[in-house]
DNA sequence: TGAACATATGAACAGGTATTCACATTTGAC
DNA sequence: GTCAAATGTGAATACCTGTTCATATGTTCA
């Protein structure tokens, strides 16, 4: 969120489509939403362990040790990919089971995986 | 790319699962390259500006009049789409056309679009 | 109850990133 | 050629973000 205005020598060169557009986009807060979401994807420590978690489900430290990353790291993220609704839990004594959430993470992960495939 | 080892009081519970996942885990370079691509996704002015050209062609100025922001940020992201290789360009004089690259996109952008629907 | 373990969390620090500003570059018109 | 317009770009700045460290919370087991 930070709209500033420009600094005044813009120039349109096609204003009728400018002001077609302008009434079709989608308000602020939805596209806002949406890159916060994609966001929580552009990590590699949060990828890794959402392709993890496509494979089982697993407690904080298995992830910690498969990753070789501290249990805290993975804690700290994967209170990030809770708040998105991306991984569940379930508790179990002391030990916390994560788990994905949703089915288009994996579409998602999917597509984005192709893509940077094709590219090249 | 920021591997250090955690701090040694590690302690696994499910070693066997772990060892396993160990691997079927695609190379790190894989998944950081996939974080990359998502990264490029997670920011309003990008979202928006891949929005934009989910409708149609548009010049530099043009986007940067119908986003109210200068040319010169909306160049720099532009950069950015270019080198993910999501959108193309053609130049017609002065004037620089940007355009979608991909088919991808609009269906990576349209399921997390549905995630975040649904997750409310 | 107390000790050990699994996880969560807050503060601090370092590295990354988006925008701005000033200016370079390229092209078209005259 | 000169001027103006459209875009690109490098440096600087302010902000954001991921990891670490220290510590808190909650649970099991003796």
């Amino acid at each position: 969120m930070n709209e500033k205005s420009p600094c005044c020598d813009i120039t349109v060169i096609h204003e009728e489509l400018v002001e077609q557009l302008r009434k079709t986009m989608p308000p602020e807060e939805e596209l806002f939403n949406l890159a916060e979401f994609f966001k929580v994807f552009g990590d590699t420590t949060r990828i890794r362990i959402l392709y993890a978690l496509f494979q089982s489900e697993m407690c904080v430290c298995d992830i910690a040790h498969l990753l070789d990353m501290t249990q805290s790291a993975i804690s700290h993220q994967l209170r990030v990919l809770k708040g998105a609704k991306l991984v569940r839990y379930r508790k179990e004594g002391r030990v916390v089971y994560y788990s994905l959430d949703d089915d288009h993470i994996k579409a998602i992960f999917d597509q984005g995986y192709q893509h940077i495939q094709e590219r090249n």
